[in-house]
DNA sequence: TATTGTTATACTCTATAACTATA
DNA sequence: TATAGTTATAGAGTATAACAATA
């Protein structure tokens, strides 16, 4: 039996969570939880499940054939070990594939397989959408414009123009 | 050495992340990231580190003396078996401790301990002083503004009244 | 029969460091 | 000496299920 998300009878509804209620580090963070939970299900059983990089990683590829892994790992905000990791991941379902750069013999170049094509046809569908349906709540244009604000922090981060 | 974070010396500035462009779930799962790294860096040492619960549930036992571990869980999205181990480990740097209840003996209440009062102190300066630096490139009124509807959606989450 | 909390297990993610090969 | 990527390992968090005690 799955004993998560049972919630108690009594949520008392005049609770209040101190400095948090204007900190919006946390509700980054408990909002991730849940929107992850809910994208983890709708992505079941597709091989990009689990984990912010797979997803990214397949239609970075698909969109720029031959880009380094390095790249990638910068814009998914993870170290190049756990890059590699994920690669291989893909790699053995058959998503993705290694090659070595001509140019520079220590670097790789990443290509799609036509599984990897097929599969990010799929994703684009299903991710914008799990996302809009997740944040129904939200008026749309306040939705526009959280994204629209998050997405020149992110660039702000990772460091792309803005 | 650390390895992470390391730029490669290019990053293409003209990049597009396709349909995750316009995805809010793309920005709140990649920006959690970065700033629950960053939050993590500011808390060192603070037995109150890693993870998204314990800064919470520090904070609520202290506002709402005997609180009950499924409540918090709730608040946090956890199961109770995670709570459990939350509960446990911070009972065990002497934070908070577990007493039964006296109307339900299936029931635990909780209790601040004055270790738990001290840190809560520093916590109430260090977290929303750690969220405001993290996303001081975003003007304030639009941090307010993306603070307010973020509060909503996990109000509504949670199913807290809004 | 439902609820509160516990225990156990397997899996994944994360952080860190040391390593190889190439530039 | 710096860079691209790999390997290894320890620690945390996560999902799941089964459990005991109480209501």
């Amino acid at each position: 039996m799955h004993t998560r998300r049972s919630k108690p009878p009594t949520i008392p509804q005049d609770i209040n969570i101190d400095v948090l209620e204007d900190t919006l580090s946390f509700y980054i963070r408990t909002i991730n939880i849940a929107v992850s939970r809910d994208l983890d299900e709708r992505l079941e059983g597709l091989d990009v499940a689990k984990g912010t990089g797979k997803i990214t990683t397949l239609l970075l590829v698909d969109d720029y054939p031959g880009i380094r892994p390095s790249v990638i790992a910068h814009l998914i905000m993870r170290d190049r070990s756990a890059m590699g990791r994920l690669i291989d991941q893909m790699e053995d379902h058959g998503l993705i594939r290694r090659e070595i750069s001509p140019e520079d013999s220590r670097a790789q170049e990443l290509y799609i397989t036509e599984a990897g094509t097929a599969l990010a046809v799929k994703i684009r569908e299903i991710v914008p959408k799990q996302s809009r349906d997740f944040f129904s709540f939200i008026p749309e244009d306040e939705q526009r414009l959280v994204t629209d604000i998050l997405r020149r922090a992110y660039r702000r981060i990772v460091g792309l123009h803005e």
